[in-house]
RNA sequence: GGUCCAGUAGCUCAGCUGGAUAGAGCAGCAGCCUUCUAAGCUGCGGGUCACAGGUUCGAAUCCUGUCUGGAUCACCA
């Protein structure tokens, strides 16, 4: 089935001149946005398919001859309208190949096409990454950079203004885990003793926690004890809780070794984030703003819409709003994941103003986020409606969720090292690129083994969940990343071998195209579209299926036609800007999705 | 148990604001490099769109129910 593309001027237009069609000719008022039109099948003559079944209840004719009335209509008052066909109750309208080919040169040499410039309206705010400091990242936080990175370039291409901000989760009982194993059984090691990345020897630590209290709880449980009571009474996770306090009482020793083990955690994940391609233009960190959600947590208890029970501990009562009550502070004062992620709502809300807060979290969470806008809204703030939870689907398994516990959890940064070694194998094998500098083959092997990483993920549509089989790897043909750099490397190439464009060639169009030449322009003229929609569906997906059938379409082309051998200068010089402008837009598009596309590979 | 999400080819995914005979890629098979990069192109095989009802001129798409899988309902984050 055709895909649909967000009404582009074209069908605009068409849609348009149906509503006066409709008017003219049955003298009935009918909405722009309820003609359907839709790309025309390949096995029909026509570019755009009016489908005229709703509007016979209007005409109270048959299909057949309402779509003619209405085609003879639009021949007659669109000049861009060529000829049509009637099949059954679908209107198959060709659009003049001159309408594609003003737009094709209208905007060949704009770099920048299918990017709408910044408007002055208030930014959007995009948060993503936010990992915890126990652990190094891995394929999930990796779709998590992915998405939340590209959705906000695809924003800015729709010309907003956005703040990419990142919210480290640096404090809470999950780093005192680590900091206690440390402490306990380190001896001392650093990163740089050990020889490991920051975040790994972190992430070594908060394993070895968890290792130790499960054998707790065990030996707990064989003298008798239920799971509750284990968990209530092991040692170790005792321990951890009154480090939290101490730290939350600013303990200095408590403090100092958080700090030191922290700075470990962030350096490796500087790294980890400049391999990925990924940036934010302003960190929060969870232990400067938890004071301000308690501190909203006591305004609200003064108002009376929190409540506090005997325990001490602080709650919401969302029951009449369908949910369940909520904890916002512990019994020992000490405040939770909520009460953090209020405080760091209403400090960037002040900071900004902006008009919509995108964050990107897995929908594991869905919950949390409910529960916070209507605290939020609780304590009387309205702009919690501007809050908008982009949840994506988890990275699974072919046998399921990825477990810590049984170390089926794939590295971001092994990954990566897998996907460049992958790339090289490749690139070797194919014996092409044997006249690169060491530096040249580097940066092909880091940029196409990326780009099959980031399409592979960003090529699913992020509510779904994505299966990942790392016994696989990653393809490199086919639907891929590769697949669009190679097209691009391709065009390049051709395009160095093209003599230069003349004086005024511009002027010289084509007075018809061939079909696969055509295809090709209205896949571009579609790209704005497709930007369009990517930022209305905040779906990098769209602009990564988009941009394959582009790289396929082109690859037809340039199998079926030749450029550089074409004998007539008009139609030579017409398929090399063809090969340009698209070359342009795979590169736009692909910065869309975070991937540099290579002049040779 | 309550709530939410999903189920499309052997596998991974498009298509889902209703439109024509449900599409790609991978895997399999068969072809195409003395011609602009074969990370490519062409062809073949492969489907009860989980199931059952309903709404409609028309349903993979919307509604209801069932089944299956997942998430969540923590003094974890």
């Amino acid at each position: 089935m055709p895909s649909k593309i967000n009404s582009s001027m074209i069908e605009t237009l068409i849609a348009g001149k149906t509503v006066d069609a409709v008017q003219k000719l049955y003298g009935q008022e009918v909405k722009p946005e309820s003609i359907s039109l839709q790309k025309t099948r390949p096995e029909f003559e026509g570019d755009l398919t009016l489908t005229v079944f709703p509007l016979t209840k209007i005409s109270r004719k048959a299909p057949e001859l309402t779509a003619n009335e209405i085609g003879n209509y639009l021949a007659e008052n669109l000049p861009e309208i060529k000829r049509f066909n009637v099949i059954k109750g679908f209107l198959n309208l060709v659009i003049d190949d001159n309408y594609y080919l003003r737009h094709f040169y209208q905007n060949l040499n704009i770099p920048n096409y299918g990017y709408t410039k910044e408007g002055d309206s208030k930014p959007v705010m995009v948060e993503y990454s936010s990992p915890n400091t126990n652990k190094p990242l891995h394929l999930g936080h990796i779709r998590n950079n992915l998405l939340g990175w590209s959705v906000a370039e695809i924003l800015k291409a729709n010309g907003k203004k956005v703040i990419k901000v990142n919210l480290v989760n640096d404090r809470g009982i999950h780093i005192c885990k680590s900091m206690l194993a440390w402490q306990r059984w380190g001896n001392g090691e650093t990163p740089e003793s050990s020889g490991m990345k920051g975040d790994h020897l972190i992430g070594k630590y908060y394993v070895m926690f968890d290792q130790e209290y499960k054998k707790q709880l065990a030996e707990l449980k064989t003298s008798g004890m239920s799971d509750e009571e284990a968990a209530n009474q092991a040692p170790l996770m005792g321990e951890a809780r009154e480090m939290l306090q101490k730290w939350e009482k600013q303990d200095a020793e408590t403090i100092r070794l958080w700090k030191m083990m922290n700075e470990w955690v962030y350096k490796g994940f500087d790294e980890t984030y400049k391999r990925l391609g990924i940036d934010f233009d302003k960190i929060y960190y969870e232990s400067q703003t938890y004071l301000l959600g308690k501190k909203l947590v006591e305004n609200g208890l003064k108002d009376q819409v929190l409540f506090r029970k005997d325990d001490d501990s602080v709650w919401a009562d969302l029951t009449s709003d369908g949910l369940d009550e909520k904890l916002l502070l512990r019994s020992d004062g000490t405040s939770v994941y909520m009460t953090q992620d209020l405080g760091t709502a209403k400090l960037r809300y002040d900071e900004f103003e902006a008009e919509k807060m995108i964050y990107v979290v897995g929908n594991e969470q869905n919950y949390h986020f409910d529960v916070l806008k209507l605290v939020l809204k609780k304590l009387g703030y309205d702009w919690a409606e501007n809050i908008l939870h982009l949840n994506y689907g988890m990275v699974e398994l072919p046998e399921g969720k990825m477990k810590s516990r049984e170390g089926t959890v794939v590295d971001a940064d092994d990954l990566m090292d897998e996907m460049y070694t992958t790339a090289k194998e490749t690139t070797e094998q194919l014996g092409k690129s044997t006249d690169f500098t060491p530096g040249e083959l580097d940066h092909l092997y880091h940029i196409a083994g990326l780009a099959a990483l980031k399409y592979f993920i960003l090529k699913v549509d992020p509510k779904k969940n994505m299966v990942f089989n790392p016994k696989e790897s990653i393809d490199f043909n086919g639907n891929t990343g590769t697949f669009i750099q190679y097209t691009y490397a391709r065009i390049q190439s051709v395009l160095r071998k093209a003599p230069p464009m003349p004086q005024g060639a511009n002027n010289e169009k084509p007075v018809a195209c061939l079909p696969k030449e055509k295809e090709l322009l209205k896949l571009i003229y579609d790209f704005p579209a497709a930007v369009k929609l990517a930022g209305d569906t905040l779906s990098p997906a769209q602009i990564a299926n988009y941009t394959f059938d582009l790289a396929k379409e082109f690859n037809q082309f340039y199998h079926d036609i030749t450029i550089l051998q074409e004998e007539d200068p008009i139609k030579k010089q017409f398929r090399i800007a063809l090969a340009k402008f698209t070359g342009t837009v795979i590169k736009n598009a692909m910065h869309l999705l975070g991937i540099e596309v290579p002049e040779r590979m």
